[in-house]
DNA sequence: CCACTCTGTTGAACACGTTCAAAAACGTGT
DNA sequence: ACACGTTTTTGAACGTGTTCAACAGAGTGG
């Protein structure tokens, strides 16, 4: 019976976000999220390893949200650029009540715990969703690229979506502007230079980056779920 | 006479990084570093503000060791993608020995002291010292294109830059050859991308580029070196 | 009703980063 | 030599994240 520990659990992750949201990172502290929950100091390590378990924990609720607020913007059949703005745009707008400890977010977020594997395996299944959400925009969008590029795409958007979120970090304009101009204005660019990868001109350039991106990021197998252990950490 | 003090700043300094180097960012205390210089813990803060103030010093130091690797590789009059590997695979060089804790240096570089300005003030210097080497790499090239994207060029390299340096971070591969492999792959496609820049196809597209770097991160005037207060922070 | 195990829970303890009031060392003018 | 201000150094203390041995509760089989 799963249901009194779960509620604890949930007890404890709100507490914790909340006291962020009101407080920031630092100035919480775990004894304040244990009390304010009604546990003792020692439980929240029984639900979370760590004090940035809950900013994980954050991701990926953030993620979820994404998805959600994303989906009913997205249409079919759209020139890519308004799509791409519209998932851009929904990202931020999820993602906007953290910003006071948005660096600390996505540090937690990229990078795990303090040295051991970067680009954390925590935040991997995270990271997939994100993609998986990328290329359905493109997929639902016209003037996309296809070919060995076009395979590549969902990565290298997210990418953008990630420097896009790198600004947003560090953006310290009113209501955080100047990332909503960035995602306005780079969204047509970028869909104006995959149509230039359309073109005769282009394609060598598509076919470099495609292949550049499979060289150093090997497409992961199709294959989904099947819980095996990452090749190659030492 | 700051020579004494200055000999202790720079004994506590070495000591730091070389225990850095050997146990790693966490496992080296604070204690421990006083006490391998011989000093008092409560000394350290006297010439630190604090942990990370290491890191930020390392930083520093690593931007000027990476403008003295890369000064005689780089050859005036050489095509861009050859210089840009200059370029880059020198900084992979002079971080190398750090990449144990590359993530820590990583966010500790771009963010400042945990939520007050990111991308801060603190390692502002450092960085326009990095975009500057940029801006010498560029001149010295051929097939650099000029106007308005080639005056907003060493920011936009410079953050290529950086999402090497993530990847390099994040690359567990031995010796960090993955990155290795993205320097030598995309330094030629950026130079090929940019000299699409000069054709009639690609030039709207400069154009809205570099429109759009000037508009999100207006560039501070060619002044140099006085001492003023950066604009905008709440 | 009683062991026995498994899941939750507790509060004390530890190690660490950091702060601070006080002391020492140092330099300088008298 | 002495007094005084500044720079440097100290060690004890505080608050924090985290760990851990012990304890309580809930379910289960005898």
């Amino acid at each position: 019976m799963a249901t009194k520990s779960e509620a604890t659990r949930e007890l404890l992750v709100e507490t914790a976000l909340r006291l962020f949201r009101e407080r920031g990172y630092e100035k919480t502290t775990m004894r304040a999220v244990a009390a304010e929950a009604g546990v003792s100091q020692g439980n929240a390590y029984y639900y979370f390893e760590g004090k940035d378990a809950f900013v994980q924990e954050l991701y990926r609720r953030i993620q979820v949200e994404h998805v959600e607020a994303a989906r009913p913007l997205i249409v079919a059949g759209a020139p890519l650029a308004q799509n791409l703005r519209a998932l851009w745009g929904s990202g931020l707008d999820v993602m906007s009540p953290y910003h006071a400890f948005g660096a600390t977010l996505l540090s937690t977020a990229l990078m795990g715990q303090g040295g051991t594997s970067p680009l954390s395996v925590q935040s991997q299944q995270a990271r997939e969703v994100a993609i998986a959400l990328v290329a359905q925009t493109l997929d639902a969008s016209t003037g996309v690229p296809g070919g060995a590029l076009g395979r590549q795409l969902p990565r290298l958007v997210w990418l953008a979506y990630l420097g896009v979120t790198l600004q947003w970090v560090v953006d310290s304009s009113p209501q955080q502007g100047r990332t909503r101009e960035l995602v306005d204005g780079l969204a047509p660019v970028l869909a104006r230079a995959l149509s230039l990868a359309r073109l005769p001109v282009g394609r060598g350039l598509a076919a470099d980056v495609a292949a550049l991106v499979e060289r150093i990021a090997p497409s992961a197998a199709p294959r989904p779920a099947t819980t095996e252990k990452e090749s190659g950490h030492a």
